[in-house]
DNA sequence: TTGAAAGCGGTACCAC
DNA sequence: GTGGTACCGCTTTCAA
């Protein structure tokens, strides 16, 4: 019966020689912007329906020089913090009547592919770019600016050209910190993921050996790497830093993920949080942001920083590349059972 | 200086004109098929780096009738599953050369937007099309599969239209089932999502009901919905369920999320697990899938699945749509500590 | 080696 | 209300 051979998609045209009409009417018709009569209309409506017709976006795009979409990149898709960004962004989008496609790395630190997927996007020519990556840098993204509104989200970006939404670190880190200290802490250990590996993350480490500076208390930053055991060797640097007396009674994370990672260690340690170390996270998303699990994290306002993303896109037709918009959101504590006045010291 | 207006994307046009050859060349020279001066060539190619030149997908894809892309809708990225899924299949598209462009659901159960989601995708006139979506189902699908080569990853699919690459539930239950037996649990929950929420996860269910009969065990099926306290009143209902002196001793849930929900429902009513109750999960995925959690669970081979997925894709350009491929893909089981040998009854 | 012209699938403007 | 036609940016004959 039924041929399995491909079958080219139908155009216009097809439906247009079906129907027994010109391909203008066939447009007009399925644009329903009037202008043809009803019965015609339905008729044309009622071959579509049977051809399967789906509208050719390329050729609709070429001519009307709109495309109606946002291209979105992803860095990794892996990272449940950036699936609930897609996500945010994904629903305003729909909202304010634009569509996403999105491309998305593994999460191997392949900076080419990342160029490759936002050429991908470009050549699409999308109507905005959101580029949620920790490792695009601003040089590679201006190039394109001037071309498409482009606004950077999840990471801060001091790029004029590039607008960005993002979790405001400094004040993120001084909510963790200040809960830290109000708990007593002193000396307050700071895993730092390392420039070259995350832009974000790093930020965010030196946003928390400020405010621990500030707040008076004293802190023990350890670089982490890519290694795979590179938290649990930084809590063994921890574990034995001790200043004289004072012991590191507190760890900051980096992530989330981080933390578990850093859980597991003390365990192996034979120690465990907060008993004999307090540790906090960032992101607070689920599923690690659980009941459970019970992080003491800070939640970062995704649905936000997904919704002004789309709108900073849509709202700013002509970019002013000079003065781009720069919008830190604030997020939330989130105070779980991983953090707790430091044990007097054994 | 660099007025910040929006500028036109440049066209081939104006790398012609710049460079003062005729378009044709530009697009020879730019192609790299040779038969083009090698001077002439090394000039465009400056003058289109100069410029900024991306080139227009659309324009190109309309004449070559073929875009070298592959269309990808995800269901819910929000779910740390589907975002490893789609991962994979991103990393498989690309050693082939091929590029994914993403269409992605915010988890709501917008039948509609999945819909649209899948038109945008094929008017993108993607080469292949992979559905990653427990939800959407194969009427919605079949329509379009005579125009694009399409497999459903990730959820079992009878329609004999359409290819589909899963986690074989049925092995993966009889694995889960056998640990369980193996431990001595004799009366067992299972925790079954209605198939309306997700088709995947029903079948997990009914295979986990079979093969705990087979097993000689007795299953107690207890239907969730989607309130959010469903597992939690789940649990309530089996922590209650004694036949005779016979209590169940051990749950099944759908997912490794699942537990979570479970472990917290038990903890509220005083108890604990594997103490009081053994739990299995299903998914395996990062960042559930932690030592430090230690859920026992199906690991499915996420990886793989999506490897087979592009390449059924990519390999029957012409579908036969009466009898698509359908592979079943073993999963791993990953013993936790959520399992153990029932306690004796108190 | 290069340029002119046709045409991919649509939309829009024009007469009729 | 309808059909003809130009054109969007690009690739691909085909001549020159």
């Amino acid at each position: 019966m039924t041929e399995g051979r491909q079958v080219k998609a139908p155009t216009i045209i097809d439906i247009a020689r079906e129907a027994g009409v010109s391909k203008s009417v066939v447009s007009r018709a399925l644009l329903a912007q009037g202008g043809v009569n009803k019965e015609t209309r339905r008729r044309v409506a009622e071959v579509a329906e049977r051809l399967g017709y789906v509208k050719n976006a390329m050729a609709q795009g070429l001519v009307a020089q709109r495309t109606h979409t946002i291209g979105v990149l992803v860095r990794n898709v892996t990272n449940p913090f950036y699936g609930h960004l897609q996500a945010a962004l994904e629903e305003r989008a729909a909202q304010r009547g634009y569509r996403v496609v999105a491309t998305t790395g593994t999460g191997a630190f392949e900076l080419t592919q990342e160029r490759k997927a936002l050429q991908t996007l470009l050549s699409l020519r999308v109507e905005g770019l959101v580029v949620c990556s920790g490792l695009l840098s601003a040089a590679d993204i201006t190039p394109f600016v001037q071309h498409v509104p482009t606004v950077v989200a999840g990471r801060p970006e001091r790029d004029p050209a590039l607008g960005s939404v993002y979790c405001d670190e400094q004040d993120g880190a001084a909510q963790l910190v200040s809960h830290l200290t109000g708990l007593g802490h002193r000396r307050v250990g700071v895993l730092r993921v390392p420039r070259r590996l995350s832009i974000t993350q790093y930020e965010r480490g030196t946003a928390m050996e400020r405010e621990l500076r500030e707040a008076g208390a004293e802190p023990v930053v350890v670089e982490l790497d890519e290694r795979p055991d590179s938290v649990a060797r930084a809590i063994g640097t921890l574990t034995a830093a001790r200043d004289g007396a004072e012991a590191v009674t507190a760890a900051m994370c980096p992530s989330d993920h981080a933390v578990l990672r850093a859980v597991e260690a003390l365990q192996a340690l034979g120690l465990s949080a907060p008993g004999n170390m307090s540790l906090t996270g960032f992101d607070g998303v689920a599923p690690l942001s659980t009941p459970l699990l019970g992080l003491t994290t800070l939640r970062q306002p995704v649905p936000e920083i997904g919704r002004r993303a789309i709108d900073l896109v849509l709202d700013q037709p002509d970019a002013r590349p000079d003065d781009a918009p720069h919008l830190g959101l604030q997020g939330t504590l989130v105070i779980g059972r991983t953090t707790a006045p430091p044990h007097p010291r054994g």
